[in-house]
DNA sequence: TCAATATTGAAAGTAATACTATTATATTTG
DNA sequence: CAAATATAATAGTATTACTTTCAATATTGA
């Protein structure tokens, strides 16, 4: 697994950068400490300017990786997906009955993030955090059309449909499965706020997870 | 129902503005105008400049109502899942049956809004719009908690408890009534969103509507 | 009704943001 | 080693997100 793992390069659209970040310590630099910089004082507060204070370097030299805070932000939620959709797929490779095949599925995009020690660079624990705080910005914007052709959310989608395929698996006559899959993988991230934030409207806390949740609505809902 | 619809007083936290603007002619001007230009160019690009020039009135008077943007957004979503909050009671109020009266507020949570006509300064149905592209901005801040204690989210939260209330009333075993209620408020806006935006994962669109998706989980997930 | 009070408008000012452009200095590579 | 490329430093622009001051205009209430 280790060795898979490091050797995968996680894919995320050309469009995105204006030079790829993976290609130079900089580049790099600029993708891990911007994860602990958001994380930190939230994308409204978050500057290339003050980035580049606090990884050493000047803010001109970010623009030159990327046009603006936006498209940042975008690159992360597209990795941290493609992330997600390769252990997606690696976890649900082997399975024969196809109701635990979904369960290992919602397991991985509604569960707390670990970090995977095989990305350096990258601390996906931190990174889940600012998903769940802020990846809904990243659609919720005027340009949202035009940057979904451009195929900005290309590897979300893919996600969601895999999860799709997978519950008309379990159930071929379930109406909603795209639905109820976009509603999954939004809403746990959704609880998960909600536990850290505003638990007087989430049964999710310390021994109760989203994931409970879900894996007890698709076992009520799917079931014939 | 005119009657009792135009005397009510919807009312918002305080905290939330300078100067009450349901007090004045400006007042009313500001949030009248606001929500038609934020559903036009989107929260981001919405200034007080810009909104002081489309109503004829300089930015710094604005500034008297509101203290910035943001309180604006939360005065502008208080105000209308407080509109929501009146139509549930009202709706909910004459059923006998619990899983009935459940659909009837699913029903208001989650359909297309029309314009309300005894509201004259409120457009419902664009407001409506706005809700389901920026709300989540409100809470996806950094000040989140602070704002929380300050009440600036409790009408939100009475909402989704009233709903939480009728679930627990269809099916008192069932054991995620909270996170179904949040779930169901917030992924309606979601699949409203999905619907306009990214069709391919999402099965609403002119003949299935978001309600149509959550009459059936209910209908699923809470039969003994 | 007239004087006090409150409201709004106009203008100017500040600090920060979100960039772009230019030039100098390293660093890499062929 | 020369050429190409990457980075840093500096400066500059337009806009945002306000705040302040002061004058003009409404409103109200004694």
């Amino acid at each position: 697994m280790d060795q898979i793992l490091s050797n995968i390069k996680i894919q995320v659209n050309e469009k995105l950068y204006v030079k790829d970040p993976e290609t130079s310590a900089l580049g790099r630099k600029i993708i891990q400490e911007s994860i602990i910089l958001i994380d930190e004082i939230g994308f409204e507060e978050f500057t290339f300017k003050k980035l580049g204070e606090t990884i050493g370097s000047n803010e001109s030299s970010i623009y030159r990786y990327f046009e603006n805070k936006h498209k940042l932000l975008v690159y992360l939620s597209s990795w941290y997906w493609s992330w997600i959709e390769y252990r997606l797929v690696f976890a649900t490779s082997n399975y024969s009955d196809s109701l635990e095949k979904l369960k290992k599925a919602i397991s991985i995009v509604t569960e707390k993030v670990e970090d995977d020690q095989k990305t350096l660079h990258i601390n996906e624990s931190i990174l889940n955090k600012i998903i769940i705080a802020e990846f809904t910005k990243t659609f919720h914007t005027k340009e949202v059309d035009q940057e979904n052709k451009e195929g900005f959310y290309f590897i979300y989608i893919r996600v969601i449909n895999r999860i799709t395929s997978f519950i008309k698996e379990v159930n071929p006559e379930y109406l909603y499965a795209k639905s109820l899959a976009s509603s999954i993988v939004e809403g746990a991230l959704h609880q998960h706020f909600l536990k850290d934030h505003m638990q007087s409207i989430t049964d999710c806390n310390q021994t109760t997870s989203p994931t409970d949740f879900y894996f007890n609505l698709i076992e009520n809902l799917l079931k014939k």
